[in-house]
DNA sequence: GCCAAATTAGACCAGTCGTCTAGTGCCGCA
DNA sequence: TGCGGCACTAGACGACTGGTCTAATTTGGC
């Protein structure tokens, strides 16, 4: 299976993490506009937030944002599209140790995930879920970005659960497709929980779930 | 634009004995409010929904709202307690029905449920999740409100699955509260998902994984 | 016929997204 | 060194909608 088609990105203007920290003000205002967004949407979500006050916490004036967005939609895509590379970019590392077996690696991208919302406090932002139900019959784009990351994101366990099969690690009857699609279903049902009980338990109810008994090495 | 018909209403909760007053035009009033915020809200989110819009759609001028309610988030604690509450009251039958084994019920109300998201076509409302996400860091009481029936809920598989550990039909080393937990997180995951892929597969995953995997009687 | 309660109509202003024009600073080119 | 064009900043402005509330109207019991 191919990855989804990677739509048109930053990745035109320049190559991603090249810099340093210049003090560069283009490229530094488009993404000092994402991070606010990010993290205002996060909190209030989409209809929630209003352009001015993301543009305030950015300190970009409100004439700087049509240069860089054509609409509030399209910022949503970008803001998506974002927060799937950041999170990606975390876990790469994790995600491609050759050291750690295929079932270690699936267990470390959860675990990393956890320990990350625990330090980051009870209102972690849950971005992509967020805006997945808040534009989902709202804003054709957005929706379609966000079906998108969820491919992916269901294609890449799916590997994993495939080579930790292909070691003996999983039972191979189990589709792995369809588990790995389980999982993701469990994972993000239990990012919502943890939103509305302000608790990261539900997170810790879904890791000891799923690697302490559903994919436990010794059956 | 002609009146939206009559939702099919089966008799709504009254609160007893509160007043003689004979529930013709006042309930009515309150009650289409309701349904037709629960349509709009559904389908387009908490704050995308204008008052406008669902009192159109109601029928209901404009000044009656804050007669009924006293502001659009106690409206959103009103809605989500109505959708709990005409939940509950389709399940009923299934929950309570002695002629089956616990673990049927179980399977029994998942599945009408998924029934009922099929009949209703790819853009079912699912609202308590949408409010859920929507108002976590928004709005305290529309987030208790949603706490509330998050317990509830879980309770109600809970008891379930202890009902079905005591007649053998689920392993006993199980934590029943556990569980339960993780089936309402992977329930709402599906559900999620049922939104983004616009297809109820997602719901059929969980059925299958559920109840011809994790919880077969047949081990 | 009268009064109080139930209900409605519509004004209200803060805030929405998006537009528009004027202004700034920087680049290559002469 | 000056010039012209371009990328970007700046924020006022407009058309509109948001939720809210007060004042007026209807209703129904006496």
């Amino acid at each position: 299976m191919n990855p989804p088609p990677k739509p048109h990105s930053a990745a035109t203007q320049l190559p991603p993490g090249s810099s340093a920290a210049p003090p560069d003000t283009s490229i530094d205002t488009r993404e000092r506009i994402l991070a606010a967004g990010a993290e205002v949407i996060g909190r209030k979500g989409f209809n929630g937030s209003g352009l001015n006050e993301i543009l305030t916490l950015a300190g970009v004036p409100k004439g700087s944002f049509y240069h860089y967005f054509a609409s509030k939609e399209e910022f949503g895509v970008a803001l998506i599209e974002r927060a799937r590379d950041q999170y990606l970019e975390e876990l790469k590392e994790s995600l491609y140790d050759r050291k750690r077996t295929p079932l270690q690696r699936l267990r470390a991208i959860f675990t990393e995930t956890r320990n990350q919302c625990q330090a980051q406090g009870p209102t972690v932002e849950c971005l992509i879920p967020k805006l997945a139900l808040e534009t989902a019959t709202l804003s054709e784009p957005v929706h379609a970005a966000v079906r998108c990351v969820y491919q992916q994101w269901s294609a890449i366990i799916a590997q994993l659960i495939r080579e930790a099969q292909s070691v003996g690690e999983v039972d191979r009857a189990q589709d792995a497709d369809r588990l790995a699609n389980v999982l993701v279903m469990m994972w993000e049902g239990a990012a919502i929980r943890m939103q509305i009980d302000r608790s990261i338990q539900p997170l810790d109810d879904f890791l000891a779930f799923v690697f302490d008994g559903l994919l436990h090495p010794r059956r």
